[in-house]
DNA sequence: ATCTATTCATAACG
DNA sequence: TCGTTATGAATAGAT
């Protein structure tokens, strides 16, 4: 800085270090509230002197605010950031301040919004929980969608080996009618195969190709 | 400062106020280091900015330290949140899977990328667009579900429908089987229809029973 | 990100 | 601590 370049260690003479300290400690609040006016950025600064004093700015509120919320946004990253192992402590702590996020956001939502304030932070922790719920829910309802189309579908082919295999035992059927037919037509002829065979052939001719056909076009009501 | 003496007020700019918060930030955070290494100093930093993001700086240990070292320094009783309730490590463990599991989607579309250079009312705006598309883009979905499930169940009622039909005529042929047979075992008594009825009516038996699924069961809301 | 003209911060001194 | 001043540092605006 001024008159002769400064080496980045402790200034051995005291005097020259408290004064150094008083000084710099004054522009670097300075700093920090000029910082905090031109971005709209809340900054809070502690300050331990070497011989234990402190000293502390907050740009916005009060320090205990900051630090507040300090914890719940670093919590989070913390959270975010793969499961690193954190003692349990820190760990209830960090959950407990989402659970009194999240009951705050409730509040918010179903209270008078003018009482409670959420700061920005707050309100986008608590919208990404709200996104994530809303995710879960909804895969949860696909889950029972997928399960109930999965169900109908082996439902439609059990009917429809059903069919098959009735219209097997039919046709089969109609042999043994013809013969038996042939037989009796021989003794009183008022038997005739005809209508019976394009009464039962139609419906699974039209259920084949189902997906163009209503139920309504066949007669059927079900 | 250079070129022009700044205004100490807010930056309307916000490309000019986001490159004074990254340069006066990382120069409030140079100075409070060297501050600490020259006097000896523990220092703690806390910055949010407009959008919440979070940056910090602790000279001596860790944040946390230091706040509990402020806290104590003044006078203050570290609260925090008062741990009453809640049997801490399992349910602990599970809250922050939950957590970490559902965060993990939303990080992917609020990954870093745009963020420090879109204002909030360009943010809230993005938003509201990726909500009304996440809406069109679920309900096309569900739509296409709810049609895909009304017509396997129309199906599925046709393919009953047709089922009873073919049974029906199969008994309706029985009968005439019967007739038939006793005039054709008169003849040569080698045809039997008892198995036969046994294969068609035990699909229907299962199928039939089959209806009371559990998918069925739940109503849906959309 | 990098550059540069300016303003700002401050070391040394009183 | 405070004022002064020479000088190094920080940085606003432009690129």
């Amino acid at each position: 800085m001024a008159r002769g370049k400064v080496q980045l260690r402790r200034i051995e003479n005291p005097v020259h270090r408290q004064v150094t300290f008083c000084k710099r400690r004054a522009g670097l609040l300075k700093k920090a509230r000029e910082l905090s006016i031109l971005c709209e950025a809340d900054i809070g600064i502690i300050i331990f002197s070497a011989h234990g004093k402190l000293y502390d700015l907050a740009t916005t509120g009060t320090m205990e605010e900051l630090i507040e919320r300090y914890k719940s946004a670093s919590g989070e990253q913390a959270n975010a950031c793969g499961d690193q192992r954190m003692d349990p402590k820190q760990e209830a702590m960090v959950l407990k301040q989402e659970i009194n996020l999240l009951q705050k956001g409730l509040r918010y939502i179903y209270g008078n919004r003018a009482n409670e304030h959420m700061t920005v932070e707050e309100l986008n922790a608590l919208e990404r929980y709200l996104e994530i719920w809303m995710y879960n829910i909804r895969s949860a309802k696909m889950q029972i969608m997928i399960q109930e189309i999965q169900a109908l579908k082996s439902k439609e082919g059990m009917l429809k080996a059903a069919n098959e295999i009735l219209q097997e035992k039919i046709v089969e059927q109609n042999g043994l009618i013809d013969v038996g037919m042939m037989v009796a037509d021989q003794q009183n002829g008022h038997f005739s195969t005809v209508p019976l065979l394009e009464e039962i052939t139609n419906p699974l001719t039209i259920l084949s190709g189902y997906s163009t056909c209503r139920g309504s076009e066949m007669g059927y009501s079900f």
